[in-house]
DNA sequence: TTGTAAATGATAATCATTCGCAAATACAGA
DNA sequence: TCTGTATTTGCGAATGATTATCATTTACAA
């Protein structure tokens, strides 16, 4: 196992940090936050491992909102909503996207389907509420 | 109407590529594809009128491939696959968002819920073939 | 020790997208 | 027909995210 040992205790790090998190965070948040426990992290290491985990399957991109990857540990198909206002990538874990679809989709391509994203955009509750005070000089 | 007179021939253009054609596009794609039949054409041009029709919700942008934005003049909630080895966008136009799911995440969310993606991803057909014939060796 | 392979940091390079500004264009009214 | 104004555009520079390069560091095995 590549747990303890050899040089992985940065890698380690950034897997740990998406597993943990339900945030949904671009590279540059995760660089900044894990800056302050590994001081002398870089970009480039951040960027490479996701790159690995990826093409390990272990994270996957679940958005790409205002040019900026957004990753994600689960890697399984799931359902969330993107705020257009805050950006905040959201789980929708009450949500599930339906097998029957998959199978369906398979079927219309002829070809191999791997994974699926179920995505909602529009304003999260806090954004809507902000909107509404806003708009009250109309 | 805007639509004959004025400056509007090339954002006409770029619209009508758009509204004609299933392939979802990048920038320079359509960028390319007009420059033959007008050579003065410029980047900015495709750009500038691609963010106005998004904000006037004539276009969206449907994926990010590679770090390339992807854009449909079709912008009812639909179906796509992505072919993660040639990176063609492909619409599934028999499979439709179940309209339940929106209601579903509209009340998840609490906010409001604008659009929706529901994408796959794998290996389209032609690539599935390819990938087999190179898999020879193993 | 010593050699080897993998991981990293720093920074330059790349690529998609946006910005700034001056020139071109269309049209309304004198 | 001129003139003013607002819009659109081209060009090229600037930006921002991501990737590539390369020398250094690290871990481990012989």
């Amino acid at each position: 196992m590549e747990s303890a040992s050899k040089n992985f205790r940065k890698r380690n790090a950034i897997l740990l940090y998406l597993m943990e998190t339900n945030a949904h965070p671009s590279a540059e948040t995760i660089y900044t936050d894990l800056k302050t426990q590994i001081p002398d992290l870089s970009m480039a290491t951040v960027y490479r491992n996701l790159n690995r985990f990826r093409a390990e399957n272990k994270v996957c991109c679940v958005a790409t909102v205002r040019g900026t990857e957004r990753f994600d540990a689960n890697t399984t198909p799931h359902v969330h909503f993107i705020c257009s206002h805050c950006d905040a990538v959201i789980d929708l874990k009450e949500m599930q996207v339906p097998e029957s679809l998959s199978n369906t989709a398979a079927e219309c391509v002829g070809g191999r389907v791997e994974n699926c994203l179920l995505t909602f955009t529009g304003l999260c509750k806090a954004c809507v509420q902000i909107q509404e005070k806003g708009g009250e000089t109309a």
